[in-house]
DNA sequence: AGAGTATTTAGATATTTGTCTAAATAACTA
DNA sequence: TAGTTATTTAGACAAATATCTAAATACTCT
């Protein structure tokens, strides 16, 4: 819960979540989108990797990144809870 | 966004809007449930009312503290968009 | 094998965050 | 009014975080 909190709590992810809800993307790709460099963005490709929000494949030079909804069952459990 | 995300993002807080769930508490009692300062535990009460997550009411020396579950709407909202 | 491209790792740095103690504010009570 | 209790504000500090550049790794292609 701690990561999947922590992961989220930041707006590049947020958007990053958001990118690969539309569609499959490489790393390249997804860093073209964000005035940030390269090596940023693959730190925070790992943090929502960690939170298991997304996965990773690699394919060829390339690795994709898909978005993984199940997870967000979870967070959408918890936040029932509290609205009973 | 920013803010409820932020304000969750901490287990404490989140204990906290745990227990607000439960019944409302005013400060003291809500740090009685952590050992952590009164303090910290103020400026953590903070963070929750800047995001709406919580309000307070002032009864005579007490600070009441109440859950506002409305807010959530938002955040299922978001997640829900996600998993189309 | 060597050059070029894609991505990650390492290390540095500035900012943010959670915590503390001490002090300030506000309200009750004798 | 003076003392006590409840809470917040102020200021300091250590740990966590987002970012960068440079270097390393992995793959493709001629």
């Amino acid at each position: 819960m701690n990561s999947l909190f922590k992961a989220l709590n930041d707006e590049t992810r947020r958007k990053i979540v958001e990118l690969l809800k539309k569609k499959d993307m490489n790393a390249g790709e997804i860093a073209e989108q964000f005035n940030i460099s390269k090596p940023s963005i693959s730190h925070h490709l790992d943090i929502l990797k960690r939170a298991d929000l997304i996965t990773s494949e690699k394919k060829g030079q390339f690795v994709e990144y898909s978005l993984n909804t199940s997870i967000l069952e979870d967070l959408i459990n918890w936040i029932l809870t509290l609205k009973k």
